[in-house]
RNA sequence: GCGAGGGUAGCCAAGCCUGGAAACGGCGGCGGACUCAAGAUCCGCUCCUGUAGAGGUCCAAGGGUUCAAAUCCCUUCCCUCGCACCA
């Protein structure tokens, strides 16, 4: 992609252009906004994770959020555009390790570097508001909202497996564990294993207690208001709701051998008459019981516990030896253990329906278990149809082999059994509790101390925050290694304690951090309640989709919360509407990535080009949500039109076109420079930034025919490039600004007011009538072969033609319909010729009256004339010779070409 | 398996919600203007046929609704993404 031989001519050079405009905007303080607007237009783009790179993603993402802020800060309204850095985390310790430095020296090294390429972009934040989460100053409200969540009922301690390499003692995060080959197998199957990332040792899995979210008690919330969401993509709506995971049914009791009753949980009260067997999971606490007596049942136990999640298939089980009643028939059902049988799903135990569940079917096959169909598919079905004993049949039907139920649909069974059967309907969810403790170094301390006399203890409000102590190298966590961090006294009895020495996901951090951009200085809360709550929520938030689940049902979550304890009031949702950007692939449509090569720096464009040629670049590719390729030759394409653009506005202010009257073509392009505006102005509106930029094209693609065509009148040039500069600006703010310099605008453009975005009346009609007159003519001067045309003829149908075809639009029966309209009778065979022929079209297209129609010709002569260089005359009905005229018809004026 | 979103000319891609003109635009290709020349810029063409604005074929495939379908409905095929041993 170098430029062979000399540099390339440049209208201007972007290297010098660019700083100086970021300067200027600076200077002017444009994209600040003052704590006392009232509900400003709050565009946010998902703050970076700081890894000191920027890669295309970004500079997609925040390209489209800056274009849309400037976009409405230009209309005239107040907008908030924040940017924040996302900076603790694993990574950074990773890099601390490798560097021999700290995680804090190097992030703050990241978060420089990236603000200096945010800059060099032209990206407008307020920086005064810039948000650092790995600040205390921002941490400190992590650790006040985790006591505020507690003091809500919303904290719990809870056992979880986690990660556990023997070799190096410590707990890994999901990331640190890698596939690997293990040097013998334990199961034989070949299969990768997972180890440890630094030294290769499978990893083993512990359980260990730790601090939890309640995410679970807003579960019925999370989704229910997913539906209000108007303003979300479809797919991530769907992800949520799959996430969250809602079930709905019933839990019935079994009494199960001498163990008491068991509850389960079932989506299908309804086949409970055809349970042949029932299973628990190896962790449920009945299984685990009998485990103790029952060496098979151990051994299988153990074994399941510790084999990878799709280690084991459907039939792996064992039988306990016990058995269970199954209340609705009495009789005995055998009691198996089984992996198939999820610990926390439903309650970790179920009834199994071989006849209409998959795998109770398969699982039933391979242990000889009885199949009893329960269901049927209709009252009237043939019993032919189907075959239990071959195929589970899993559809809701009607009931059989069900004593006093049958006949019953499986609807109002499940409906009446919760009675009969003395169960409850329940409503299950997926979604988990949001473990929150990381074994980790570089995160939020979590604002606890274990006493050994009054147990876990809260560091009072007046010694937070909880600062991190020095970085320890070690292989464990470095929290545990800082001993003279860890050792307090205990707030309540003054006796030695221990600090909690696990920090908060970060994924706390980004639960709230909109919030804090609201009010980022404040120091005696996290956020201020009524402006945030004046300001809230986030009208344009824009980001990857990797976020559709995690972050964005976290920050939902932590919204509603807020709100519920008053530090919001009336905010439920934190998002009103969400973009996901696609990704920008690489010149051969793969992914960019290191490993492929076909990674496109933004610093090396940024150098080439210019940062207006990459944003331009980036927004004229595709719509924000779709992916796109990089490509080359759209490089080139966008830096082409920045440059030409450019190049005539230049020679407009050093005075080097001519100029002459307003005339037919002055009114032409000004009705243009009215339509592309709106067009712009809706497409912005709308997201659709490739389309408002295609607009700006078209419309300097015409102001430079138009100069060829003729002197044009100034005004009207000088208003269509301040137009097209306008409308460009958000896109390419350097370019806008250095255009309004040019066009000796007031000020920044980056501040001037936009565009007023009527289009002209009719003006689709006109466009229509002027597009297929030209194409007319083309095809006529085509087919016939017209070597060099002289004059080119265009002659608009008489007004009573206009008038026919108004009533044959409304009219069932056009001839008659016509022809009793006096007025038109005196035409005679003419209009009833004319009638038929309308009453033979289908459709009848709206069309401009003939003095209108007159004027649209007229106005666009000048581009059939230039198109054939030949003389272009437009005349009514009345001016026209006789036989031309005749066939004229409105929308379609009649053509004669003289050669 | 369940769910979401797609399949438009050589390539990318708009139009689909709200049916009405072979289907915007970009890239690439072809021809022309300007120029000693190159680049840049500008103009036109880019499904087939056609000596006056016409005809034909066409928006994954097949069927349907309609005066009229890229657009609405049904079926099938293919792609992408998410969830999934979820009781």
């Amino acid at each position: 992609m170098t430029t062979t031989g000399e540099e390339r001519e440049r209208a201007f050079d972007h290297g010098e252009v660019e700083p100086r405009w970021q300067a200027a905007w600076d200077e002017a303080d444009v994209f600040r906004i003052d704590d006392d607007a009232t509900d400003p237009e709050y565009v946010l783009a998902m703050f970076p994770y700081t890894s000191g790179q920027l890669h295309m993603g970004h500079v997609r993402n925040y390209t489209i959020t800056d274009a849309f802020a400037r976009f409405e800060r230009m209309r005239g309204k107040d907008v908030l555009h924040p940017m924040g850095w996302d900076s603790f985390g694993l990574p950074a310790e990773n890099a601390a390790e490798e560097r021999d430095t700290n995680p804090r020296d190097w992030t703050m090294q990241c978060i420089d570097q990236m603000r200096d390429q945010f800059v060099e972009m032209g990206f407008g934040y307020d920086w005064e508001r810039e948000v650092t989460t790995c600040e205390p100053e921002y941490y400190q409200w992590n650790q006040w909202l985790f006591k505020q969540f507690r003091e809500a009922g919303l904290v719990e301690r809870q056992g979880a497996e986690l990660n556990w390499c023997p070799s190096c003692e410590t707990v890994l995060a999901d990331e640190q564990v890698e596939e690997g080959e293990a040097p013998e197998e334990p199961h034989g199957d070949g299969g990768a294993v997972e180890v440890c990332w630094r030294c290769d040792t499978p990893i083993d899995h512990r359980e260990m207690d730790q601090w939890f979210l309640t995410i679970t008690d807003y579960a019925e919330e999370l989704l229910d208001a997913l539906d209000d969401l108007d303003g979300w993509p479809n797919n991530v709506q769907e992800m949520q709701r799959n996430w969250i995971g809602q079930q709905e049914g019933a839990s019935v009791a079994f009494e199960v051998g001498e163990y008491g009753e068991v509850d389960i949980f079932t989506t299908r009260l309804d086949t409970i008459h055809g349970a042949t067997y029932f299973s628990l999971a190896p962790g449920h606490p009945v299984a685990q019981e009998i485990a103790e007596e029952n060496d098979e049942v151990r051994e299988y136990v153990e074994m399941a516990e510790e084999a990878d999640e799709d280690d084991l298939d459907v039939t792996s089980g064992v039988f306990t030896g016990e058995y269970a009643t199954n209340p609705a028939t009495g009789e005995e059902i055998p009691v198996y253990v089984a992996d198939y049988v999820l610990t926390d799903v439903g309650t970790g135990a179920l009834y199994a329906v071989p006849a209409h569940d998959d795998r109770d079917h398969e699982f039933a096959e391979y242990h000889d278990i009885d199949i009893q169909q329960v269901v049927e598919p209709a009252p009237d079905a043939d019993p032919e149809d189907i075959d239990v004993q071959e195929e589970a049949y899993t559809e809701d039907g009607v009931l059989v082999n069900s004593g006093e139920f049958d006949g019953l649909t499986s609807a109002e069974a499940r409906e009446e059994f919760v009675e009969v059967f003395d169960g409850e309907h329940r409503t299950e969810y997926n979604l988990r509790d949001w473990g929150i403790s990381r074994q980790r170094y570089w995160g939020t301390p979590i604002p606890m101390i274990h006493c050994e006399d009054c147990g876990y203890v809260e560091v009072p409000d007046e010694d937070l925050p909880v600062e991190l102590p020095e970085f320890v190298h070690t292989t464990g966590n470095p929290l545990d290694a800082a001993e003279e961090w860890k050792h307090v006294d205990c707030p309540d009895c003054g006796a030695d304690a221990v600090r909690e020495t696990d920090t908060m996901d970060t994924f706390v951090d980004s639960s709230w951090y909109f919030l804090r951009y609201v009010s980022p200085e404040l120091e005696d809360a996290p956020f201020d309640t009524e402006r945030a709550s004046d300001w809230m929520p986030v009208d344009r938030y824009v980001g990857g989709i990797e976020h559709a689940v995690m972050h964005l049902l976290y920050a939902r979550f932590f919204t509603k919360v807020l709100d519920d304890v008053d530090l919001l009031d009336g905010v439920r949702e934190p998002f009103v509407n969400l973009t996901n950007q696609g990704m920008v692939l690489g010149e051969n449509g793969n992914k960019m990535s290191k490993s492929k090569g076909n990674g496109v720096s933004p610093q090396r464009i940024i150098e080439e080009y210019g940062a207006d040629t990459a944003r331009l670049f980036i927004m004229e590719a595709a719509q924000p949500e779709k992916e796109f390729a990089w490509s080359p030759e759209g490089v080139q394409s966008s830096h082409s039109f920045l440059q030409n653009i450019y190049r005539l506005t230049d020679e407009f202010a050093d005075g080097k076109i001519a100029f002459g009257d307003e005339g037919q073509i002055a009114d032409y392009v000004a009705r243009e420079i009215d339509a592309t505006a709106a067009r712009a102005t809706e497409e912005y509106e709308k997201f659709r930034f490739n389309h408002a930029l295609q607009a700006v094209r078209e419309l300097v693609s015409l102001l430079r025919r138009y100069r060829e065509a003729t002197d044009p009148d100034a005004e009207t040039f000088e208003r269509g490039l301040v137009t097209a500069a306008k409308l460009l600006a958000p896109v390419a703010p350097h370019v806008g600004e250095e255009l309004w310099e040019r066009l000796d605008g007031e000020g920044l453009v980056a501040e001037a007011g936009w565009p007023s975005a009527d289009a002209p009346a009719d003006y689709d009609i006109e466009r229509r009538l002027v597009e297929n007159t030209r194409e007319d003519v083309r095809d006529i001067v085509d087919t016939v072969g017209i070597e060099d045309p002289e004059t080119i003829t265009l002659a608009v149908a008489p007004a009573w033609k206009h008038d026919v075809v108004d009533i044959a639009r409304e009219a069932d029966n056009v001839v008659p319909a016509v022809m009793q309209n006096e007025e038109l009778q005196q035409y005679g065979e003419a209009a009833a010729d004319f009638a038929k022929t309308l009453a033979g079209r289908a459709n009848l297209d709206e069309h401009l009256p003939p003095e209108r129609e007159l004027a649209a010709l007229v106005r666009a002569a000048w581009l059939v004339e230039r198109e054939f260089s030949a003389d272009v005359v437009v005349e009514s009905a009345d001016e026209a010779d006789d036989g031309l005229a005749s066939k004229a018809e409105p929308g379609r004026p009649a053509i004669d070409i003289e050669s």
